[in-house]
DNA sequence: CTCGTTATTGAAAATTATTTTCATTATGAC
DNA sequence: GTCATAATGAAAATAATTTTCAATAACGAG
């Protein structure tokens, strides 16, 4: 909910990181930045050509994988189509998305997994480092037209 | 923890609904059953050979999707290497992984997610159908060797 | 047990997704 | 502006998965 970063700021992040600002990567960060969903890279690559025409499918892998790397964007898995990538604002948020629409929001979550990550921590004697969460649902506006039935999980 | 569905059973389950009983399918379900950790195609189909030499890779993707369709594996999903496939036994787990063994154990959470759940419908006014949660970490084993850092998250 | 139907299979080809290579280009420091 | 080189895009390579289709094997009927 709340933005933490804007597209102008990605990039002059990526710049004291001593990459180098060009118009490919401003217009993935931008199409990123403006989606209010996950997109797949052909989706990615669609949008940004109508900020920068020459950019190549390559060349969104490659921006795609970089802003992953440094936490700003990150990857939603389906049941079919993996992978999309939606954007990131919040330090440990997770990942709300609407199968009617795509649609995609973050949802806070770091403390209210803490109490059962001990306990699993406690039963099965693991180190637990990471964790992937998913919702998946109807956002207000599809849930009048329940499309799509999908099941979730993996 | 508790084996739900021995790799007979499934085999009997599939049976009933009106498969065939074919050495291809039991090959697979053999190999997730014996299996004490997620894998890939690829790899259940080198183990599978062991059992039903003649097997193709293409019919262990068929065999995975319908051992997926019927609820008995899921998938795993990764950062890198998406898809693994892990036995599934409890009726709502999740799937705690090891990123050093690829050992999967599955733990129970129907429950502990209750709350958040709620709480994020009430604040986002999404229905909320499904969810993904995978854990990743170390076993207990591969603590001492903390080899190949690797974060989660999608 | 044999036969006949047909679901299932495997090989090969086709798709799709992603990565590598490499010559060219554009960015940013000076 | 000039220069060094990080970054790019096209094409090829690789990986992952699906489709096609003729051959096969499962299994119920007889
Ligand atoms: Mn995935
Ligand atoms: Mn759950
Ligand atoms: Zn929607
Ligand atoms: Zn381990």
């Amino acid at each position: 909910m709340t933005k933490t970063k804007s597209s102008r700021q990605i990039l002059s992040d990526l710049k004291s990181a001593g990459y180098r600002l060009t118009q490919s990567r401003a217009a993935v960060v931008r199409v990123i930045d403006e989606a209010n969903g996950w997109l797949r890279p052909e989706q990615v690559h669609a949008q940004a050509k109508k900020h920068c025409p020459s950019i190549g499918l390559v060349t969104v892998y490659r921006t795609l994988a970089l802003l992953v790397e440094h936490g700003y964007i990150r990857r939603i898995h389906f049941d079919d189509k993996c992978h999309g990538y939606a954007r990131v604002e919040l330090s440990h948020g997770h990942h709300l998305v609407c199968r009617g629409c795509s649609q995609t929001v973050e949802i806070a979550g770091t403390e209210d997994l803490k109490p059962l990550m001990k306990q699993v921590q406690k039963e099965t004697g693991f180190v637990i480092e990471d964790h992937l969460l998913e919702l998946v649902g109807l956002c207000r506006e599809c849930q009048p037209n329940p499309t799509r039935p999908r099941s979730r999980h993996g």
